[in-house]
DNA sequence: TGAAATGTTGGGGCG
DNA sequence: ACGCCCCAACATTTC
């Protein structure tokens, strides 16, 4: 009798446990675990660096849970599994969905192609519910979160529940055709990675200590705390769903079990907001890049690189900001709250295109994500679907007066400013000028002068959101 | 998942 | 005692 051999392509779920593909392929018989790193198909939305160095730690890590047995290929995924399908006796392969536009189609000229030779079944690995279900009465999909959330969502059927891992798995490794983790030359050539990694325990049993540490000091202070930057209170589990070290369904059970409170509910409704993106980016494969209203088509936007670059340093004189994109730069991370205070202050403020922030977040945050990080700059643009109305324009300086009131995150990030009393921490410029020679500040030389006006900004952008509406109505 | 401008109310100082 | 003004404090509207 013949063995049976199934592939198990690991994507955007490395992770063992709750992995309904391959729970599939153990099930099916002997199992070639492998990975594929695919860059040329992906055109503009090549993985950015700091997600290239968070993959290499986790495919590493995902080798050692799979007993040194990870096969690791870097190239056109079609060409590469038809050449292994030449050297095994392989008949399934299986795999978990993913959901960017040009893997969707890359996928289905896979499955298409491979099909005519051994079974292909696709699972859902990273989502709760799939985009397709979930519709409003009259068959379209939903344009507005919170309808999406409660009627669509909570009135679905119910997220399947966890699955172990599977147990008792042969597995097979491709030692002539694969390459060595290190080929893929995914950690930075400059030596970023060593401020990042300190800061992560990368892979699927760093997931799980971070979740259990976020149950113990954070969900049960969720729904405020998670406002406070200088708090645990937020789960940091971004990079990890992304990556799919955890899945959101064993969040989801995880969390429910525990009890059933305004805290609980408002995580499970931070995962709803990820399955919203999702469903935006599904039904509009253009998210990433146009406007999905229209009219911002023709917004003034400026356009100036010096601006720009001062805003991606954490340069701009505004501590609240440069606190944020700092955080940015040194962790490959930005508390939520944060990430609004800085897109604002990029889209109203500078009045730069969101498409500079989107990039910018793309190649530095380890949890950038393309339907979470187009949706949300979209969002805070104001041009999305459900968006913020731009007339929204948040003040850094009150927000962080607000959500940072001694002033601890600031000055942990700026610490050249961190002598100042908390009354002008947020505004350095309004600090008189005896304070300011008693700190050892010197505005313009020791940190920078404000690169803008806030309310003199603020009153420009609402003047060219105003032009925009007469220019369409 | 704002902020600023404008409107309203009510208590206290004061002639 | 009374009316008037001032201005927090809060509510509403507007961008």
């Amino acid at each position: 009798m013949t063995e049976n051999i199934a592939i198990h392509w690991f994507r955007q779920d490395l992770r063992l446990s709750d992995n309904p593909a391959l729970y599939k392929a153990a099930s099916h018989g002997k199992v070639l675990p492998l990975f594929i790193l695919d860059d040329g198909n992906a055109g503009d939305y090549t993985m950015g660096s700091a997600s290239r160095l968070w993959l290499h730690h986790s495919l590493k890590s995902l080798n050692n849970s799979l007993g040194g047995n990870l096969s690791v290929y870097h190239g056109n995924p079609i060409y590469i599994l038809d050449e292994i399908l030449t050297r095994f006796d392989i008949n399934a392969i299986y795999w978990n969905r993913c959901y960017e536009p040009w893997r969707i189609d890359r996928d289905k000229k896979i499955k298409d192609h491979l099909k005519k030779s051994i079974n292909v079944e696709s699972c859902n690995g990273s989502l709760l519910w799939e985009p397709w279900t979930i519709k409003k009465d009259d068959g379209t999909h939903y344009k507005v979160f919170s309808p999406f959330y409660r009627k669509g969502c909570l009135q679905a059927e119910r997220p399947r529940n966890f699955i172990p891992s599977p147990s008792n798995v042969k597995y097979l490794r491709d030692n002539d055709g694969s390459v060595n983790l290190n080929q893929l030359k995914l950690l930075p050539i400059l030596c970023w990675n060593k401020k990042l990694e300190p800061n992560w325990s990368i892979g699927e049993i760093g997931a799980h200590t971070r979740f259990q540490q976020f149950i113990k000091e954070g969900l049960s202070q969720y729904k405020d705390g998670r406002n406070l930057p200088a708090k645990p209170y937020v789960s940091r589990l971004s990079p990890y769903l992304h990556f799919g070290e955890i899945s959101p369904n064993q969040l989801w059970h995880t969390v429910k079990s525990i009890s059933d409170d305004k805290h609980i509910d408002h995580f499970c409704s931070e995962l709803g907001w990820r399955e919203f993106s999702y469903s935006q980016l599904y039904h509009n494969p253009d998210l990433p890049t146009k406007n999905l209203q229209p009219k911002f088509n023709s917004f003034p936007w400026a356009n100036d690189s010096e601006v720009l670059r001062a805003w991606e340093k954490g340069l701009t004189g505004i501590p609240m900001v440069d606190a944020g994109m700092r955080e940015l730069w040194q962790t490959g991370y930005m508390h939520n709250r944060i990430r609004m205070i800085v897109g604002s202050f990029l889209v109203k403020n500078l009045r730069l295109h969101w498409h500079h922030g989107e990039r910018w977040f793309w190649e530095t945050l380890v949890d950038a994500d393309l339907a979470n990080n187009s949706a949300s700059w979209q969002w805070i643009a104001g041009c999305g679907a459900d968006a913020a109305p731009y007339f929204r324009i948040f003040n850094p300086v009150t927000q962080g007066k607000k959500f940072d009131p001694n002033g601890s995150y600031v000055r942990r990030f700026i610490p050249e400013i961190a002598s100042l009393p908390d009354k002008y921490l947020f505004s350095p410029w309004e600090t008189p000028n005896h304070i300011l020679e008693e700190s050892g500040i010197e505005l313009g030389n020791t940190y920078p002068n404000p690169i803008v006006d806030l309310k003199q900004s603020r009153d420009a952008a609402l003047a060219a959101f105003q032009s925009l509406k007469q220019g369409v109505s």
